[in-house]
DNA sequence: CACAATTCAATTGTGCACAACTTATTCACG
DNA sequence: CGTGAATAAGTTGTGCACAATTGAATTGTG
């Protein structure tokens, strides 16, 4: 019995629990913006630089189109960004804030410092910790 | 611009792609398994001990009823458990494993192994990775 | 230039995550 | 003891994640 693997000792388990934990400490900040955890990632990209498309947008947080496709209609529908076939390259999608995208990112000032306050750790932890996970998932990433 | 917070500067997205690699890394192996990842985390618990009731499963691995529910029908179609209401509280379902469920337990040896192999830290840093983990997950869930 | 291979976005289908609600059972307290 | 609160599991609905497929546009090579 105790050769199987266990829950608690398993690295894999403590990232699914702390990547949860994370965005369910946004999730009532995000509420009151209207968006989603997913959402709020691509509109972070898109804050620092527009037009981007649906594939910058991928290879950016790692998600494919069938995941971006129907986040981003719902992002159009919500009026804070526009989609619209790139001239060079139709078959490129070019996404673009809407006035109201753009306004949004005032409002996202706060969200970040909620994760720090409730995060428990000092400055030096969060800095390695952010370090470590960089380090790992760009280990993980390339041995597939 | 540059008050807006960064992707690349977001602990909380560290986490996310980090989970997201994990599993991904886990995920070829678990497909011989014929099994998902959460699926696989339940396994795990009643590997450890069983019989475990919905609730209890839920507790360990924080998930509800509408996410186990369903999974726990899939792992019960896959014929790895069955589940019966028990006797002394008969708003509790048991989960019990079956016999197929137990023989898992054997082939799933080294499927930690893979994530250890792939991640490309040393033990020390691994073993530092886990405790801050734990140490933000319990206090990011203190926080709510 | 033709056309096969590649790229890009969208769609379909399966499964997880979580909120909100429902139903059945148990518990607590008056 | 009886009834209202609490608890357990399930269902419904929304949205994300990802594999597989489709169709349109572009690129590379003969």
């Amino acid at each position: 019995m105790s050769d199987a693997p266990r829950l608690r000792h398993q690295v894999c388990f403590a990232l699914y629990s702390a990547s949860k934990a994370a965005t369910a400490v946004y999730r009532p900040v995000l509420d009151d913006l209207g968006l989603t955890y997913p959402q709020y990632l691509v509109m972070l990209v898109l804050w620092e630089q527009e037009p981007r498309s649906v594939r910058e947008l991928g290879a950016e947080l790692g998600l494919d189109s069938g995941t971006l496709s129907p986040l981003l209609k719902r992002l159009e529908g919500l009026g804070l960004v526009e989609r619209k076939r790139s001239a060079e390259d139709e078959r490129r999608v070019d996404v673009v804030l809407t006035d109201a995208g753009t306004a949004l990112s005032a409002k996202t000032q706060a969200v970040p410092q909620r994760l720090a306050d409730a995060a428990g750790l000092s400055a030096a932890e969060i800095e390695q910790l952010h370090a470590t996970l960089g380090k790992l998932t760009a280990a993980l990433n390339s041995s597939l």
